[in-house]
DNA sequence: CTGAAAGCGCTTACAG
DNA sequence: CTGAAAGCGCTTACAG
């Protein structure tokens, strides 16, 4: 492997000076700049950048904690986050954390990352955070004192389609949610249909709101089986939000395997805008916002404050959301 | 941030004897052990892996070239990988490449990767693979010669779906495919169908197989746009093949909008089993295998090869699929 | 069995 | 403007 200390050789200078201009600093003689660029480039060198990296302090190091990759939401925002952060010189790695041994977490206080993006909704060893803190890493969806804190504003578009369904006289509305009860109240789209149902004209029966309890199961798992049991409860049932597009396609099959036709018989409302959703059958109505140009922010705001941790002080960054209407929705059967 | 150093000091032993124990050597005495496992509990200590890396000449780091992050197929053979390697210490970075600049195959150079898994279809500039041959790096899906190659084995699946689209009276079967013919015929599945369509009995007609020229698009617009063509060609195909679920997703939507049933009018064939297949409308049918466990045998090769470069010889690594029948299929409408 | 020392490939004051 | 040197946090022969 070729180093500095060959470059500064064939270049004639020392490795100092091989480094002064790798990094552009002005003030190195033009003609030693031209030396060593000609080394550099007959040799095909290549710095190490975890030496620089050693030296700096700094490994330009993003880590993402995910519970599984199959998440096409969180990959679109991951994609955004990567390609900034490359542009920027930075690398981002994926830690999945589902069932994950304490030996996992330790590794990853081992690699000294500069910053954090948490994606994972159940909650992490206080050890583990607690440690990232020391470390002074950047953080993303951690606790609100210590860390950035994304919450997506849902409420215009849950106000939009509540205004749609009543208008189509839905009064059967139902929601089929992917966590428990804390979560869902905690959730824009949660406390805005329970806040707003009434005055929609919706039926306020507690019992159209479906939890689900097996963290195990994929969303279109935990959406097929919810959409059974509100079948059952609610046979009468004319309208479905689902926590997201996935759930919403699970209920789609429940739907269609009970004879009933969405949307003639079932309207039924995802979330998250995953690319797929535009093919389902019907296409999905859902709630979107651009997820690359978003990742793409949270980069920027990790490495602007990695750069300078005074430059964005912790706080909630709320992340605009809109309706985006397909076929999925029609008015409500007499 | 602690250091080996004040483990030392707390211990009243030297660095080198704290390096010992944490590398678990048998030959320190038991009590200094002891008191050099108390120091680092009592201080919180956590090692740094990259100086550790760069003291032994190896990351413990394995990356992976990408064209998306959304390809799900692709997420769960990731997954694999990066689970097996997190449980033999190393660590899995994505790079997505697309439309990349040649500072970003800069930027994977300089991090001195110990393997690399390459998934694009794309050729990648040569100044690149020469750099990472250069660097000894264990090569996954490069060329014959210097990585391992896998190479899924399609013809047993392939064999099966053509006899049971054979028994069922189909004839016209088309191929929407998303690359272009040479990577078709290269492929086990263009091989299998182009080779042994006659003797099936299907229409040998070429324009009953699509290629693709637009690499921009997704695979579901591909699926779209390829089964809107093969319906003008020939409105009276009976069975479509598809590159993957996605493509074949896209085709159930062309179907759909074109007032044909699936599968009583045309039956698809998906490939790859991506979780969401069972969901679609109807379930597709699809050829499959263990992605997860694949990726942790990817990971397991290149780790072996990596501790030992002996271990493995570069070989072509054949990966058994199998048909995962769902409702797609049915017999030819007379 | 252990400590002192050299080394991994960089960066960065600092003296000149 | 530049070179020599110290330092980043580890590992690993090697002398004792």
């Amino acid at each position: 492997m070729i180093t500095r200390n060959d470059v500064a050789k064939r270049a004639g200078v020392s490795v100092g000076t091989v480094s002064n201009v790798m990094n552009n600093k002005s003030f190195v003689k033009p003609e030693h700049v031209e030396k060593v660029r000609k080394a550099i480039e007959e040799l095909n060198y290549i710095p190490d950048f975890n030496a620089k990296s050693m030296a700096r302090r700094c490994n330009n190091h993003i880590g993402i904690a995910l519970y599984e990759m199959t998440n096409p939401y969180h990959a679109e925002i991951i994609q955004g986050i990567e390609e900034y952060a490359a542009e920027h010189n930075f690398m981002t790695t994926i830690f999945v954390l589902n069932n994950s041994s304490p030996h996992k977490y330790h590794a990853i206080c081992e690699r000294r990352l500069d910053g954090l993006v948490n994606f994972m909704t159940n909650d992490l060893p206080h050890a583990f955070t607690a440690e990232l803190k020391r470390q002074k890493i950047v953080l993303v969806n951690f606790t609100a004192e210590d860390s950035f804190l994304i919450v997506n504003d849902y409420t215009p578009p849950m106000l939009e389609y509540m205004h749609i369904l009543q208008e189509g006289g839905h009064r059967k509305v139902a929601y089929l949610w992917t966590g428990d009860e804390v979560r869902f109240r905690a959730d824009m789209r949660g406390k805005t249909f329970l806040e707003e149902r009434e005055k929609y004209g919706f039926d306020t029966d507690d019992s159209l709101v479906l939890f689900n309890d097996d963290v195990m199961q994929t969303s279109e798992q935990v959406g097929y089986r919810l959409c059974g049991q509100l079948l059952e409860r609610h046979p009468d049932v004319t309208a479905v939000f689902c926590t997201n597009d996935l759930v919403a396609l699970g209920a789609l099959r429940r739907l269609s395997e009970a004879g009933l036709r969405c949307p003639e018989d079932v309207s039924v409302i995802g979330c998250d805008d995953i690319a797929l959703g535009e093919y389902f059958n019907p296409p999905i109505s859902t709630i979107s916002f651009d997820k690359r140009r978003h990742g793409a922010e949270i980069a920027q705001w990790i490495i602007e404050k990695i750069a300078d941790p005074k430059s964005h002080p912790y706080q909630t960054m709320v992340v605009s959301t809109y309706a985006k209407l397909r076929k999925s929705i029609a008015p409500a059967k007499k």
